[in-house]
DNA sequence: CCCACAATCGTAATAATTACTATTTAAGAA
DNA sequence: TTCTTAAATAGTAATTATTACGATTGTGGG
């Protein structure tokens, strides 16, 4: 497990394990690949694919959706990227794959990742033993933000 | 907060605790909302909108798939009920409402509730603190349940 | 440089959810 | 109990999100 400092993982190191990680999976490295690969590593807030389209067709004008879509099924796949959970219709992703956590506001739907090293060295309860093979522990927290209490005056 | 004890609630409580919420939000009581209500609490299996339907199609031939949609955002924004996070492209609902958490087979998709005080009584991290107001702190765990592993050989 | 085949583009199709309108029904009043 | 009215439903149409398809393009190995 790395920690806290290799987690701000330069996008130089991000788009070079990346292109490592592409030909150990005998992935051809094409332009679009690369582009969205780099679009979701340095978006912070979770896009979805429509949100990735649309960023991306200011420099790529011929760039189509279907490729976004195909090409994030591809590395949510190869383990490059994750579908984050939400309640919401449409999809989100993330290109960080280090251990964290996730802080959604209900109001404005924007995600904020965190870290919980208290958490992450926590024993699962005992009940959970029988389940199967346990390969992610996430906490999930709900609530609203700052921005959205000042705004709509909820405070 | 309710103890261990009271989770068990039956499905006598649960319907007589639903009706009253609907008297107290304005909600008719429709034959429809009180079995789609009835159907979401004996489900153990956190089913999609589309399953609900067809499960109860068996015992109301002519109820709507919209009705089933529609009500279920009903209950949703008056708290009866909650939509789960998954990653999947169908939202799925639950009734329990009493703090609980989830374990996810990737596989099978099937979704678990557990307890666990401990976290429940844990404190957040500090960097939390100034983000806004938390309303809700849940666990989501992943992995491959036991009957997927013996399936497919996994283990 | 050329070739094979994987990947893309543009569009069509499907899946999931929401909207619309005529009709029905719950629930309060008479 | 019957009447009244607004809310809710059924059936269907429309929209949104995602996936599929077929012709064309482009990567990467030889």
């Amino acid at each position: 497990m790395l920690n806290q400092h290799d987690q701000k993982q330069s996008l130089q190191n991000k788009l070079a394990d990346f292109e490592y990680a592409c030909k150990g999976a005998g992935l051809k490295l094409t332009h679009q690949r690369l582009e969205i690969y780099r679009e979701l590593a340095t978006a912070s807030d979770h896009p979805a694919a429509e949100t990735i389209y649309k960023r991306l067709k200011e420099r790529m004008p011929t760039i189509s959706l279907d490729t976004i879509y195909r090409t994030l099924a591809t590395f949510e796949s190869h383990g490059l990227i994750r579908k984050v959970q939400t309640a919401e219709s449409q999809a989100r992703f993330e290109a960080q794959m280090m251990q964290h956590h996730h802080l959604i506001c209900d109001k404005c739907k924007k995600i904020i990742d965190f870290q919980w090293q208290t958490f992450d060295d926590s024993t699962l309860p005992d009940v959970i033993s029988t389940w199967g093979r346990i390969q992610r522990k996430n906490v999930v927290l709900h609530g609203i933000c700052d921005k959205c209490l000042q705004k709509n005056n909820l405070n």
